[in-house]
DNA sequence: TTGTAAGCGTTATCAT
DNA sequence: ATGATAACGCTTACAA
């Protein structure tokens, strides 16, 4: 380990025999330089191992080429692979991502708007998951630029990347209902939620598609989580077999899993007993008994889209920026093995 | 959003109608400062929103108060939850986490190196996960602080943080053995890892505690992907059924659900016709049918305890820092449902 | 084409 | 107890 100061840029003109500011136009090519010198610093470069440092660039820049990405539970690998695109996306841009885990972790609160203002961070990538709070992300944004992931916030338009939710809702219901089922309970997603709404929505639209009145299909609502599916799943089959919905409609594949566990823990075989569809297509989904039917998210593409538009924002002359159009991704129904026809009448 | 500047201690001071000294004084209390002054300043803070540039704050101290953290792939639970445990013991002491996942993102090599000479990183905590590069890694500590989760590189003692796979493995072997086991292939890890060593080396503990010769027991050596659990299960169980092993014991939980796959492909029930344990204890491990026996790794404290052990090498006087001995947690077995007595004989 | 010098926002030394 | 002032390492007019 070198005890030895770091090499600054005087000591690399000092060795190239030119002054800090040559050295500074040959690394940044921002000013004529002799080929012949040019060589010489580049040399001095390698030779010291000199890199420039970052700090003292922030400072002049004014930008900290780092950005900051709130996810509420990296063990749900749905926001796992948005990280990583997110990650791929800044890198490639030169942008290092602070990873901010408040809820698994206790931040303080407020943390990110202060991590905003002393120019820490230069925007804010943020993934709501369970639990929005409007308040938190309206005071974020007036700390710097946030964008938001397969989130909005009603009135308050934040610039935001979404995948098609209602498409995506509509066409795995549509799906059960190809089936032939027609006894459903959906097991929804918060309804201060964007997704939530949007899941929602997609799933009423498919029962009227098959002349259901949407009405008439129960809604729970759950919170996203594996508890939640259990426990409201044990709410909707807690019923006599005869009146008992064939189909459990889940807003998400955490949720799906849980309604699976109840399912395992009763005796209730899927799907033959009751079938299942889930939201997200989160990796272990295909590895479950039986493979969760689902929606895919392009979660990494979602991340990278993410990353871009906020870049994209943060190099902009910086007027008022609008938050534009949300950037939409699409979705794609997974076909696989939790959904059957109900089982037949008596 | 604000596009007037933001404030600096200039601002702050002459608001407060002090000096920037003594505003220095107060964000820090690195003086005397008189209480009704103090006051003055603190307000000023308050009303005009100040928080202390930390790029300049960076540029005086030479430190970037952020350490990076290098993950294979954040999608492995294991990986998230260390990740999870870095970011929290970080931001208890003030510093930030920058996330790097190099294969998943394709990552320039040497970036991390280089990061750390441009002292955007004071540090950096490397998770190896299937593939170990010495050389780089040992690059990687010549250029600043490496902390090593759940791996040792041999010869160069190297800071890190461990659990007692050996102790682990061994117990998780002898789990088997007890249930009668005696026909049993290990799916292992990579021989070039400490961790695919270490578990090796428990397993081969617990044969020879049984009276087994360990060196008749087959090792197939995996890279800790599903898929090559997915793959060494087929060539293990491809025997009849007079001699194909009862039990597989795999060097984690990926292989484990690779092996899985494979004995559903194939109709080999689990645990009734062949047992498998893995290892880490994924949260998925949980959920899958049948419920997956492994030993469970304190991830989120390894994280942590890397974290803490990365920052207090930081905090020192900084002669040369001796790696010291490796932090080591414990593990525990997790007893669940994928081990049963072998078949019965013909 | 090259060099000099003035900041960028903090911290810390040194007078006062 | 307080306030000038000189770094920290870099970028960028502006001069030469």
């Amino acid at each position: 380990m070198n005890n030895r100061r770091r090499p600054t840029m005087k000591d690399v003109a000092k060795h190239a025999r030119v002054s800090v500011s040559t050295v500074s136009y040959v690394l940044n090519d921002s000013g004529p330089v002799a080929p012949e010198r040019r060589e010489r610093v580049l040399d001095a470069v390698r030779v010291l191992e000199y890199s420039p440092n970052e700090s003292a660039r922030s400072l002049k820049r004014r930008s900290a080429s780092a950005i900051g990405l709130v996810v509420p539970d990296l063990t749900n690998q749905f926001f796992a692979l948005v990280a990583e695109g997110v990650q791929g996306a800044a890198i490639e841009r030169g942008v290092l991502v602070v990873l901010c885990a408040p809820q698994a972790t206790g931040l303080p609160e407020g943390l990110h708007a202060k991590l905003l203002r002393s120019q820490r961070l230069d925007g804010v990538i943020y993934l709501t998951g369970t639990g929005a709070l409007p308040t938190e992300l309206l005071e974020l944004s007036r700390s710097g630029p946030v964008v938001l992931v397969d989130e909005q916030i009603l009135g308050f338009d934040l610039p935001a990347v979404v995948c098609d939710s209602r498409r995506g809702a509509r066409e795995v219901a549509t799906h059960v209902l190809a089936h032939g089922h027609r006894r459903i309970v959906v097991i929804g997603g918060p309804s201060a939620m964007w997704t939530g709404q949007q899941r929602l929505a997609g799933y009423r639209e498919a029962f009227a598609g098959a002349g259901l009145d949407p009405d008439s299909v129960p809604v729970l609502v759950g919170d996203y989580r594996q508890d939640s599916g259990c426990e409201l799943a044990r709410v909707a089959l807690s019923g006599p077999p005869e009146t008992r919905p064939t189909a459990l409609v889940c807003a998400n594949d955490l949720m799906a899993i849980g309604a699976l566990e109840h399912c395992k823990a009763v005796g209730l075989r899927v799907p033959q007993d009751v079938s299942i569809v889930g939201f997200d297509d989160l990796p272990v989904s295909a590895l479950l008994t039986p493979r969760l039917t689902t929606v895919r998210q392009p979660a990494r593409e979602m991340g990278a889209a993410a990353a871009n538009r906020l870049l994209d924002l943060l190099a902009k002359p910086d007027g008022a920026p609008p938050a534009g159009e949300p950037v939409m991704l699409s979705t794609e129904v997974e076909i696989r093995d939790s959904v059957a026809p109900p089982p037949a009448g008596p």
